[in-house]
DNA sequence: CTGAAAGCGCTTACAG
DNA sequence: CTGAAAGCGCTTACAG
């Protein structure tokens, strides 16, 4: 491989001005350029990022930490980080933590050893002191979480009002038993689902059973398994929310199993407007979760900490939509 | 931040002895390297991965090129590209194309620039040649779609045999009409899988109607627009293979949406086995492929091709299983 | 077992 | 406008 040295043999320069001719920097004679360009074109050279990294100290490379990739919602949450770091000419690695808090502080160690210039947490599944430390090595952004005391910056949406978005439509449309399937209590936002929640049925003056709430674990086979638990109930929901579409399908299918009809017997809500909530029969009603632009606005986040930015509205909060369909 | 000389000093050794330890190289006395140890636990250092990547020439990053992240085909078949980078001490950065043969172009230069020690590419979208150029910068090996002189290393599945398998499965349920959904036809996979279905029609003295083949483009609007045209027909279909689920998925809302039935009226039929094909109603008969599977293979053979080793067999074929469900 | 020195391939003040 | 020199933070032969 051709370095800098040997275009600046070639062009009869040395290696600063060709160094000053890929960075476009300073003003360099027309004619010296064309001559370093030339060089350039008859070697095929290419500058090395990695020394570039090591002389500017940065890498243009943005750790990007999701639970699962296979799910469609931190595909779409991936995307919308992505097209805006690639724009910016950042780089995203993939960090897939499966849930664990200790892969999730491994990753966050290569900010340590700067191998990457910023980090994005769509998951924050350690003690936020833990994470917080890591800040002195560079900018850390939460996409769709956010920390309680708003020490990170973060792009969410209001969870709590979109549940009571979800809960006061079910009641308006009758129901008085309604069953909540809450992903793991753990995540915030699944304290917050519970609270909007909880308040909209004691807005209303209906009972909160404990019995009606319980916690699934955003899967299919979770939502149909505490489904079939709900519908076993002395006192039956005549509706579920599920915390996600994913839950809300297998609660479907479990309604559908016992010989019951969504929405005459059973009502069901999901979360997040996924695929396949308009695959699912009935179409789901949901929660429209700006998942793509909760990407793009913590991207954009974590570049302006990188151009050393102070920000000072830490939580952006995004809108929701209750997106009525067929199984309510 | 501490630098190797910052614990050099502090343990009063040179930097060579702080770098044996880190490197864990030659012999190093026990009790200097408590000394190195405990100095680098006292000013909390970690090395410069960009330094060391510099000096080893190499970055230990390996660019994935995809299509789309939140096509959960692609989510699945990241997660085993990342599990085997992730366990040979790896990362994937995440290079998604849109399909844009420019873009694919750009990220190949990733090589060049020693951005990346190897490239996995999924979709091949641009002149062979043009991307075997990059090979002398670096491995490149292709999960899913394959070169059709086998110049590069893939992991793919008989899509053409797929394809028999499924047309036979129809015509053996006694359709002698089958409308055929393919993907975009520039694409290796979807002609495989179009010769497939040809084939077995002409095996079983079926005429082939070229009015009855169609090209879609993965989606399911994509899918729903084709079947309404298959369904106006003058030679109706009974059966429409889509090579896809989520064209699948398309035909059946069309279907049903004429007022017939799947799959009384119409059978239906898809490719993949993603998550929806289980969550349609009816639910979808489909080519089970092991995509994470790919994924694993694929980067498993990128790993091998950075330690030198040479491939001998350099198509790996996987099996498929058709999966009957209630859509035929 | 350990240190001094060279070098990976760039960029950027500093002179001129 | 251009060059010589230093330096980013490591690793690795080479001596000893």
């Amino acid at each position: 491989m051709p370095t800098i040295l040997d275009v600046a043999k070639k062009a009869g320069v040395s290696r600063s001005t060709v160094s000053r001719v890929l960075t476009n920097s300073n003003r360099v004679d027309p004619e010296t350029k064309q001559k370093v360009l030339a060089a350039m074109k008859e070697l095929n050279y290419q500058p090395s990022q990695v020394a570039r990294n090591l002389r500017k100290q940065e890498t243009n490379l943005i750790a990007v930490l999701i639970p699962c990739i296979s799910n469609p919602f931190f595909g779409s949450l991936v995307r919308g980080l992505e097209e805006v770091a690639v724009n910016k000419g950042y780089n995203i690695i993939l960090c897939s933590t499966g849930e664990d808090p200790i892969r999730q502080i491994e990753y966050l160690r290569m900010l340590e050893r700067k191998q990457v210039d910023g980090v994005i947490l769509t998951a924050l599944r350690n003690p936020l002191e833990e994470v917080k430390a890591f800040l002195q090595h560079g900018p850390i952004v939460l996409a769709s979480e956010y920390a309680e005391d708003d020490s990170l910056p973060a792009v969410v949406i209001d969870n709590i009002r979109a549940a009571e978005h979800v809960t006061e439509h079910l009641i308006l449309k009758g129901h008085k038993r309604i069953g909540f399937i809450n992903g793991p209590e753990h995540i915030i936002l699944c304290r917050d689902r519970q609270r909007g929640y909880v308040q909209t049925l004691e807005k209303y003056g209906i009972p909160v059973s404990h019995d009606s709430i319980l916690c699934g674990d955003f899967t299919m086979e979770g939502g149909f398994g505490c489904a079939k638990q709900l519908l076993q109930l002395e006192e039956k929901p005549s509706a579920i929310f599920a915390a996600n579409d994913e839950m809300a399908v297998g609660v479907i299918q479990a309604v559908q199993e016992q010989g019951l009809r969504v929405p005459q017997d059973v009502a069901v809500v999901g979360f997040d407007n996924v695929q396949i909530s308009r695959v699912v029969q009935p179409n789901l009603t949901t929660i429209d979760q700006p998942i793509f632009q909760i990407g793009v606005q913590a991207m954009e986040l974590l570049m302006s900490c990188l151009e050393g930015i102070v920000l000072k509205d830490k939580r952006i909060v995004l809108e929701t939509n209750l997106c009525i369909r067929e199984s309510t």
